[in-house]
Parts: C-alpha cells; sequence; structure tokens
DNA sequence: GTTTCTTTTATTGTCGACAATCTTTCTCGC
DNA sequence: GCGAGAAAGATTGTCGACAATAAAAGAAAC
C-alpha cells in the first residue's frame, strides 16, 4: 500500500562497488538509482555535504542524466539532499540540533500511533509484538545489549506501532520522510542505544498499555520513551 | 530558510486560463511549473483523480517533458499525484478517511508545536498574534463570520504557532507536506469552519496558555482545538 | 604580491528524438 | 453476438546534444 520508496528498501543489493548494472527491470531506472542513493547517503557511502555531480552520478550507475535527475528531485522530497538552482545537489549535513528536533516529532507522532494503536491493533499484531522483543531479548543477553537491538531493531518496534495504528497519513511521514534521516543519524552519530535493557522494559510496558486497550497511557509511555532517549542524546552529544 | 515549495506560493500569478509564459525567470523552470501545478491542483482547476498527461501538459506549458517531469516527482513527494511506473501520475483522490487521519496527524504535531511555542516565541511574536486573532475578529464581526476566516485566515494562525515552536522540522512537515493537502480539503469539501466565534475562543486561549507561558496547557488546548474541529468533521461527513 | 576583471572550463537546465511499455482498437474464431 | 488474441496507437521512460548559468583559471593593473 505504502510506497516503494518507504521501509521495504532493505531488500536492496548493496550499494556496491560502484558500476552495478543489475537493475531491477520492473521498476524504473530512476526508481532503482534512487534506491540506491538512498542506502549509499544512509549508510555514509556518500558522506554528508558532498557535492552531488550530475555527470559523475550518471557515469557511476551506467545511466544517462534525466533519470538521474529525477532520482534527485525525489531524494530532496526526503530531505536527503539539498537542491539549489544553477550549482547542484548536495547531501544534507547532520546536525545535533536537527537530531533532537526529530525526537520532538517523533515524541508527538509516535505518541499519538501508540495511542491509536491502542485502540486498533489486532490481538495478532500483539503477540508477534511480543515475539519481537523476545527476540530482543536474547540478542541483548547474547550480546551483552549492543549489536543488533539498537541498530535496526528498535525502528523495527516502533515501526510496527506506527502500522498498527492503522494511520496511513502518520505511516507516510514516519516512514517516508522521517525514517531515513533517523537511519541515517545512527550511522552518522553511531547513536548507541546505550540502555538497551532499560528501552527494552519501555517498550514491554507499551505492548502492556496497548493489550489493555488503555490509548491515554500508551501515549504516555511512548511519549516518556523517546523523550528519554532524546535526553540521552542530548547529554551525550552537547558538552 | 525554508523551501520555496512551502508556505510563500501564495505570491504566484493564478494558474491563469492556461498558456503563460511568463516564468520567473531566476527560478528553474521546473520550480515554476511545479508552482503552477500546485495552485492548479490544490484550486481544483486539475480536479482530482485526473490522469496528468505529460505531452499535453508541456504544451499547455509550453516547456518540454524534462522538466515537467521533474516538477510532477516532486508533486508525488507533497502527496499531491499519486505515480505509477509505465502508467502515468493522476492527482489524488481525497477521502474523508485521509482529511480525518490527517486531523490525528495534526493534532499531535500541532500541539507538541503548541508546547514548544510555549517555551520558545518571542513576546512580539505573541502581540503580533493577537493582533491576527483581532483581526479575525472584526472579520467575523462583519461578515457574520464565515468567508475570510475560515479559508486562509485560520491556516495562518496555526502556522504563526508551529513557527513559534522554532522547530525547523515541525515547519518542514506542517508547511511542506501537509500544508498544501490541507488547504486542497478546503477547497475540495468547502470544509467551513461552521463555528468561527467558537474557534477564534479558543485560538484566544491559546495564545494565553503560550503567553502565560504553560507548554502543558497550550498544548492541551490546541490538542482539543483541533480534535474538535475533525469531529465537527466527522459528524457532518460521515453519514 | 595582491586584487580585479576577463576568459575559459565545467556543470546544470532544457530540448527533441528514439525505445519500451501500456492502452485501445480491430480482427478472428466460436 | 461475444470473447480472446493481435495489431495499432498513444504514453511513459531513456538518451544524447545544445544552451544558460556558475565556478575556476588566467591576465592585466596597481
Amino acid at each position: 500500500m505504502s510506497k516503494q520508496n518507504t521501509v521495504e528498501t532493505s531488500n536492496i543489493s548493496e550499494h556496491s562497488n560502484a558500476k552495478q548494472k543489475t537493475f531491477n527491470t520492473d521498476k524504473t531506472l530512476a526508481a532503482n538509482v534512487m534506491d540506491l542513493l538512498i542506502t549509499a547517503i544512509v549508510k555514509g557511502d556518500i558522506p554528508p555535504g558532498t557535492k552531488i555531480s550530475e555527470p559523475e552520478l550518471a557515469r557511476t550507475y551506467g545511466i544517462s542524466r534525466g533519470p538521474l535527475r529525477e532520482a534527485i528531485r525525489r531524494l530532496e522530497g526526503l530531505r536527503l539532499v539539498e537542491l539549489k538552482p544553477h550549482v547542484g545537489a548536495r547531501v544534507v549535513q547532520l546536525s545535533v540540533k536537527e537530531l533532537i528536533e526529530i525526537y520532538r516529532v517523533r515524541e508527538a507522532l509516535e505518541g499519538m500511533a501508540s495511542r491509536l494503536a491502542a485502540e486498533h491493533m489486532s490481538q495478532e499484531e500483539i503477540d508477534d509484538l511480543r515475539n519481537l522483543l523476545d527476540r530482543h531479548e536474547e540478542s541483548i543477553a547474547q550480546l551483552d545489549g549492543l549489536s543488533y537491538f539498537q541498530k535496526e531493531g528498535d525502528l523495527d518496534f516502533h515501526f510496527r506501532i506506527v502500522k498498527g495504528s492503522k494511520n496511513e497519513k502518520m505511516l507516510e511521514l514516519l516512514g517516508g520522510d522521517l525514517y531515513h534521516l533517523v537511519r541515517m543519524y545512527r550511522y552518522q552519530f553511531s547513536v548507541s542505544n546505550s540502555r538497551p535493557k532499560r528501552a527494552l522494559k519501555e517498550h514491554r510496558q507499551i505492548v502492556d498499555a496497548i493489550e489493555s486497550r488503555d490509548p491515554e497511557l500508551a501515549e504516555i509511555l511512548m511519549r516518556r520513551h523517546i523523550s528519554a532517549a532524546r535526553v540521552n542524546i542530548e547529554e551525550k552529544l552537547i558538552e
């Protein structure tokens, strides 16, 4: 239901060492290149602040400038690049200030999503969510809680809540525009979830509230959870 | 600070009876056409559900298909058109369900914006806001409260709050993606603010809370305000 | 040696043409 | 007459070339 440029982007062949010509043929060239560019930017292969040269990238991906330009225009919509007329595109430069702003947005949006999830999430989805948290717990125990959990696992949890809200618009916003930025920040600053056990506990509390069909509480807990993460970041990154 | 494709789009020459060739020369062609298309879609000159024919539009605006395609790709980012590969673009079809979803999002986001505004808005901005509300009151008294107020005036108020939050990301989301959609809905369903006096009163309460530097209250009041508007719409549009 | 202006170079913006895909229309068979 | 398949038409996707603008390099004046 959602667009191709949202969450399900992870099945993309890695931004391998350039010159890869095996594109998904039933998608358009521009779409393929866009996906490639997204992962390249998010993972830092194209570092923040880099000027994007159209001729160079066109050569790199083996396509013409037309589709490339269309892809870049879409990346601008995702706020992954900034575009100046007659000058060109530049990969966004991330700032701590902006990161904190994003957490404020997430606090508001995901708080609401959590509230709606308490009303609309199916029991099956809730069960799946619990399973996910169980896997997280194992992962934490095994690795002494660092690697897997903080990278994509955490986002998984949050995403399921958003989906559980059954609010398409919210999914568009959080999954479309903000999702890639959040991931980019994680790679960039390696925003380690320095409190995985604590976070896991909070996650469980949220699920409990949802299963109890307590929207009020679900929202409050989610907001606290994200707010705590924000404060954590503020303390770490602001000297 | 924000992009050209956000709020300050109103100074655009109307989507006049086609074939207008006087473009803003220091902007790019694609950008100009995009602005034209935005107003055309928002105001309903290109009705919802319409298939967008590239050759036709290119002829209409007197440009080539290249820039036009770039403009369309950006419109997709704004969710004003939907794009299917090898088929084409189609103006979004608005649904009551989606409208209500948007109000949920606004409730969350603008609630937070209001909270932040209570913390960061300058006294001068607050004074300006009060002046705006005074003008609204006059407008309501004069016209028995219908015409001006519900159209753009109301959005004005909400926008100033968002700006007052001093949160760029929030401004991007509400001003970029959602703003045009909200406007489109107003034109489409002529979502009359059937309770202008009540709304004005609520606006004043919100400003009061902001001036008292009471973030908690400011958020609650804004959420109630938007929630009430949502309920109002639900009662009207859902039989 | 530094600054300013000019010239050169490179990049972005725009265009028209061709290829690939989808849609519509027509034809053939039942 | 109706449905399935094939051909025709139109539209989207892609490309390479040219024009306009900005950035870089070089020359002239002080």
